[in-house]
DNA sequence: TATATTATAGAACAGGTGTTCGTGATGTTT
DNA sequence: AAACATCACGAACACCTGTTCTATAATATA
């Protein structure tokens, strides 16, 4: 994948400028005549190129039969991130446990920018339900965004999973000679002990959003 | 502006999958074999009322040339908010004034989910330096969603530009006789009084983001 | 210098595609 | 019943459009 030559820089920004303009994209001859090139098959030929790079796909034999897969700077570009569900809390709330945590099934999706999943695999959501982790400046009903990780460093917050009592929480962790503590960020409230074989890490934060009024 | 026929309502439905799918609208055959209508014409007919109903924008003997204006559920629909720039604080800091808050010249946008802006109009974006709204749960580096307004409720969180300091700064607006209280939401900081000609209030807080690591 | 490789031109073909027209069915209003 | 608007059908037309072919130039490779 080496750099675009200058004719197939302007091709790709005119198809970007006459799709978000007109909803539909440029035919060859409106490429050819938007760009100002020559003959028809230059535009094919390019085209190709475009294409086996992976910027754009075609379909054969199908007028405008262009789609562009990699869209230039300020586009409608989204990340969909599946919401999961509410994790505790004060209490924690049971939720669905690690084995049927499929991303690809969950209903509600959120969309943010890459700009706050930086481009992360195995992003998601969850709705933060009570006031544990207060400190940290998440509050009840703000929306955490977690990626999917099965460790996490001495301190960060993460969602976690306890196998005995099938419930997730989220807190700080910590992991101490013999045990793991799960610390809410919430001055109020104690820490909670747990063997290391009793908890299973599900993510850690990398985000939160907050909905005022 | 009435309900859409059956058929139209299918052929919405269609093109909205057509083009999601294949990144192209589709042509009126494809609708015709796709939705089971029997003659191109029947297509055309409703692809003319859906038009007029303000669903589709057809471009005349374009090839495909149907833009969606109305899209359908979760598609990847973008809202690009502009981040105007920094703001106070614990001590305000300078940020241009409300003449040269030029959404449309602002360079830098972040592209957020229209969940979080829920439609409104004049929403901007701005990042927080200082801990003056900790208690508010907004930390220094974070993000806030502002909605352009002119008056808020008593104790909301709001934007002011101070008219003889020449500083704009976050603060929760509390109205007092004969004079403003801006009010840090920070235990360990006193509260600021302004006389009502001083202060202009520039946005409300609908939204914070932040992002963790 | 000789030889691929890449890039450009122009033209023509065949099928795709929006449009239009006449006709008729169906439903609503007078 | 009559008149009218809405909706549907099928065919045909003319242009749009992707593709292909041949020829030529420019650049790189040996």
């Amino acid at each position: 994948m080496k750099k675009l030559s200058d004719k197939q820089r302007r091709i790709i920004g005119y198809i970007n400028r006459f799709v978000s303009d007109r909803g539909y994209p440029p035919s060859i001859r409106d490429i050819q005549a938007g760009c100002g090139i020559s003959s028809t098959s230059v535009v094919d030929y390019n085209l190709n190129i475009l294409e086996s790079k992976g910027h754009i796909r075609r379909h054969a034999e199908v007028s405008r039969g262009i789609k562009l897969l990699i869209k230039e700077k300020e586009n409608d570009q989204m990340v969909a991130v599946p919401v999961i569900g509410t994790i505790a809390a004060g209490e924690p709330i049971p939720v669905p446990g690690p084995d049927t945590w499929d991303v690809a099934a969950v209903s509600e999706t959120m969309n943010v920018s890459p700009e706050l999943t930086r481009g992360r695999d195995g992003v998601y959501a969850l709705r933060v339900k009570g006031v544990s982790m207060i400190d940290a400046l998440i509050n009840d009903g703000d929306i955490v965004l977690m990626q999917q990780v099965n460790t996490v460093e001495n301190g960060e917050m993460a969602a976690v999973w306890l196998r005995a009592e099938k419930e997730a929480t989220l807190k700080k962790v910590y992991v101490e000679p013999e045990r793991v503590r799960l610390q809410p960020a919430n001055s109020q409230m104690k820490p909670f002990y747990a063997s290391p074989d009793n908890v299973e890490i599900q993510g850690r934060v990398i985000g939160v959003i907050r909905q005022v009024n």
